[in-house]
DNA sequence: TAGTGGTCTAGACCACAAA
DNA sequence: TTGTGGTCTAGACCACTAA
């Protein structure tokens, strides 16, 4: 019951899911469950198309989709490797907040302030297709790194797609792996906004600054594997400890 | 003298650049200086196929390029076409102030603050990787959308890529244009942090808010086609008025 | 020299949209 | 029915790295 999705590690030719797809699933599993680590050598794409019995070219497409992402690279002669996490990939992947972190050096914490059921108000039921007065998990959360206060998340979950969510600690295990483990939901995509804001009162006392010292304020929408959206976060980060990364294209 | 690079509309076989990196600049320019606009049906991959003389494979791996890049999307069936910019672009790639507020619906101006030679800053030397004290030519720029103000632009250029820069006209040519046209620079990608500041005086002052407000905060160097970082700029954007999009994978 | 990734080809069959 | 993009194949030659 604990896994929707059992791990799949053979390509089905059957299937109505390209085989593309399939070995990039593989794959990406493999990477991002830190089954293959950081710097480690990918099986040569030799090796891959014979092990997947696939062409060279759908191999390819596979290695460049994952180049694509930023999770792994190629050196021509040598082979191909498991890329280490960049700061950038906070602007690019739904990454947890423990990753960020350790991605910027920062040993994280977690703080839990409140969890409880709200009725949505009428601007995030509209985000999330539900209808206004449903119920919402919040979640309120103070992160901080290296003991330090570094953010505030406010986290609103659709109540009926993860029943007894509530029974769990918020503190022990991250929210994504109780959604994953409890929910069987997965996020495939977000979309967010990114602004500056000043601290309200209450968030100054919380992230012990100044009211009114500027914070960077995003907030999300996260859609699941089947497309619906069932998270809306607002996160605030200090301005004075918190930036975000990214390369531009010309 | 006007273009270092005259628009090549063939492929050359015998170039040591791979064929899909040729046809890729072909495509790409089409697009970006709109000769092909937003929603124009590109031609068929049969008839990119005969008209450059490459396979499909080749023409599909262009246009995934273009893809990736959001600057074209497929429907199958109908044929493959220009996209429509989106403020999303902002976070993805180098565009111009002026296509960004058209992207927001918003009417653009600039008022030009000033524009002389300083030296050099340490810090600001060390990412542009010259000489502290080393020339720089200062632009500074308020930038307003529907008439009231909107961001201040604080770009540095090293001097010497472009030494007859000041005698431009900054207002009435976009700062890209003239480093394209003048200077023979284009930019090929940049990297950028993103905080949120409280607003200093002198900047409250040009942008009609009370000091302390939230801004968003950009630092972005600028390489250009030969990677030579020739751009230094620090973008205040209101946090009132301006707000940046994106999308994150799972 | 052996193994790796980089580029390119010709050809096949499919699903889908529009006429 | 025609033309479009979506998926997949087998095979070729090249450039580079490391032994």
């Amino acid at each position: 019951m604990l896994k929707d999705n059992p791990r799949k590690s053979q390509i089905v030719r059957s299937s109505a899911v390209p085989l593309y797809q399939q070995l990039y699933e593989i794959l990406r599993t493999n990477i991002t469950q830190h089954e293959w680590k950081s710097g480690d050598m990918l099986p040569s794409e030799t090796i891959l198309m014979k092990q997947f019995d696939v062409s060279r070219v759908t191999v390819r497409q596979v290695l460049d989709m994952l180049v694509q992402e930023d999770l792994i690279y190629r050196e021509r002669g040598r082979g191909t490797f498991v890329a280490k996490p960049r700061v950038e990939q906070a602007l690019m992947r739904i990454i947890s907040f423990t990753d960020d972190m350790h991605q910027r050096g920062i040993e994280p914490k977690t703080k839990l302030i409140s969890a409880n059921l709200v009725a949505a108000p009428g601007d995030i039921a509209k985000k999330l297709r539900i209808k206004t007065g449903e119920e919402l998990v919040h979640i309120k959360r103070l992160r901080l790194g290296n003991d330090e206060p570094m953010s505030v998340e406010d986290s609103y979950l659709v109540h009926k797609y993860c029943p007894e969510i509530l029974e769990e600690d918020f503190v022990a295990n991250s929210l994504r792996s109780i959604l994953e483990n409890r929910c069987g939901i997965r996020w495939a995509k977000a979309t967010q906004v990114i602004r500056a804001i000043n601290a309200p009162n209450d968030l100054a006392d919380l992230l012990l600054i100044k009211p009114k010292s500027a914070l960077l304020f995003i907030e999300r929408i996260s859609f699941t594997t089947q497309d619906i959206p069932a998270e809306f976060i607002r996160i605030f980060h200090r301005g004075d400890r918190y930036a975000l990364y990214n390369d531009l294209k010309g």
